[in-house]
DNA sequence: CTATTATTCAAGTGATTAGTTGAATACTAA
DNA sequence: TTAGTATTCAACTAATCACTTGAATAATAG
C-alpha cells in the first residue's frame, strides 16, 4: 500500500472502468444490457460470441462494478449497475464520434441516412414510404413494435431478416430503426441488406426519439400478431 | 471489412477511448491535463514516470483523440482535446467511485476529510484555523496562490513540502487543498504527511469550488512573493 | 558549425489479455 | 435419484501492453 502510494491505487481503481470499456464485445454486451436485461446465452448469440467467452467479459464488467446480476432459476440476468453506466457509454461515444476521424467516416460512409435523409423533414420521410420510394424496417422484437412503431414501417426483427431479404426491392431506399441511438440491431439489419446489394441505411435515432418529436405513431391491433 | 462486420469496427473504435482510459498513469496525465497544458518533461515529473515513458502514453492518448499537442520551440504542449474529454474522466470518475467499493474505501479512509469536516460549516473550519487547531495548506503553484486563495491557508507548493515537513505540528490537524476534486496534488500531499505521522486530509472541493460558495478569499501582495 | 535540450523512435522483456476448449458447478424436472 | 440445461471455472496459446534502455530527430544557442 505504502509502497504504490495511496494516489497510485486510486488511479488503477478508475482504470478498471476504463479497461473494462476498453473491448468491442464488452462494449456491445453493455449496449445490448443498457435495452434490457439479459441472460448470458442471449447475449452470447447477439454478440455473436461463444457462451464462455460471454460469461468471463460479464465477469470483467462486474467486477469494474459496470454490471449485477441476478439468479432466477436455471439462468443469471445481468443488468446494467446503474444509469451512470449508460451516461458513460453514452459519453465515450460522444467523445469516439467526435475525436477519431475513422468513427465519423465508418458512420458516415456506410450507416447513418445523414446526407440523404437529414436534412428533408421527416414527415417528408413519411410521404416517401406511402410513394413507395422509401422502405421503413423497425428492427425491434414484435411486441415492442405492436406496442407503436414509426407509419408504414415493417417489422422485421433480425431473425426474420434472413428469409426476407429476397422480397425486397433493389431499387427502392431502405431505412431500418431500432431502440434509440445506443440500439445495435439496426447496423446488424443495415449490414446483411448491404451485402445483398440493397440500398440501406440506419436512422440515427430511434423509435423514442420518433415519439418525443411528436410525429406520428402507428400502434397494431394486439389480435393481429402473437 | 466485411470480415469482421462494421458494426465489430465501430465498437472496435470505441474501444479505443476506452482503452486510453485504462490505464494509471494515463488517467493521472489527463488529470493534470485537466487543469492545464503541460510539455511532456512536466508531465513526466507530475506523474513520476521517465519523460520517454511519458511521451508514449500522449502518443497513445493522441490517437484515442483525446489530446491534442502544438510545438513551441523546443518544447512539446500537450492539453485535452476538448471538454467533453474532462466530462468523461469526470463520469469514468463517478462510476468508479459509484460502484467499486474498494474506491469508496480508500478515499474515505485515507485522503477526504469527510466525516471530520463535511458537517461543520466550512466558515467554522475559518474560526478554527484562527485559533490554530487546523491549519490549511494550498499546494497550488505560488503564482495561483497568489491570485487568491482561503483565507490564512499557507502555500505549500508540492516541491517544498519535504523541506517544511518538520516544521508541522502533529497535533494539529493538516488539510490540503489544491485546485478542485480533478486535482491530484493534494493527494501526493497528504500521502507524505501520513507517512510523517501527521494528520493530514484532503479538501473535498478545490480554490475554484470555495470562491463559488462565496466564501472570503485572500490575496497576496505582489510584491511579497516570486 | 557544434553543443545542448526536448521529444520521439525502436527494440526488447516480462506481464497481462482475449479467446478457445473441455471439465466442473449449480439448478430443475421427471 | 438421474438427466438435462445454464453458467462458470481452469488451463492453454497467441497477441498486446507497460516499461526500460539507448539511439535518433528536431529546434535552439553560442
Amino acid at each position: 500500500m505504502s509502497s504504490k502510494g495511496v494516489k497510485q491505487l486510486l488511479f488503477e481503481q478508475f482504470a478498471r472502468v476504463g479497461k473494462a470499456m476498453s473491448n468491442a464485445n464488452r462494449l456491445e454486451i453493455l449496449e445490448f444490457l443498457a435495452q434490457s436485461e439479459c441472460n448470458v446465452e442471449e447475449l452470447s448469440k447477439l454478440a455473436g460470441i461463444t457462451v464462455a467467452n460471454t460469461s468471463q467479459h460479464l465477469q470483467q464488467l462486474r467486477q469494474a462494478g459496470l454490471v449485477s446480476s441476478r439468479k432466477q432459476g436455471l439462468k443469471v440476468y445481468y443488468s446494467l449497475s446503474g444509469d451512470d453506466v449508460i451516461e458513460l457509454l453514452s459519453i465515450q461515444r460522444k467523445v469516439a464520434e467526435r475525436h477519431i476521424a475513422e468513427v465519423d467516416q465508418l458512420i458516415d460512409n456506410f450507416l447513418t441516412v445523414k446526407d440523404s435523409l437529414e436534412p428533408l423533414p421527416r414527415e417528408e420521410l413519411l410521404s416517401r414510404v406511402k410513394q413507395g420510394l422509401v422502405t421503413i424496417i423497425d428492427v425491434r422484437p414484435a411486441f415492442e413494435y405492436d406496442a407503436g412503431h414509426v407509419p408504414g414501417a415493417i417489422n422485421m426483427p433480425l431473425d426474420k431478416l434472413d428469409d426476407q431479404l429476397a422480397d425486397f426491392d433493389s431499387d427502392t431506399e431502405i431505412v431500418a430503426y431500432c431502440r434509440g441511438p445506443h440500439c445495435v440491431l439496426a447496423y446488424d439489419a443495415v449490414e446483411k441488406l448491404r451485402k445483398q446489394g440493397l440500398k440501406a441505411s440506419r436512422l440515427e435515432d430511434g423509435f423514442p426519439e420518433w415519439k418525443i418529436a411528436g410525429l406520428p405513431v402507428e400502434k397494431t391491433n394486439s389480435k393481429l400478431n402473437s
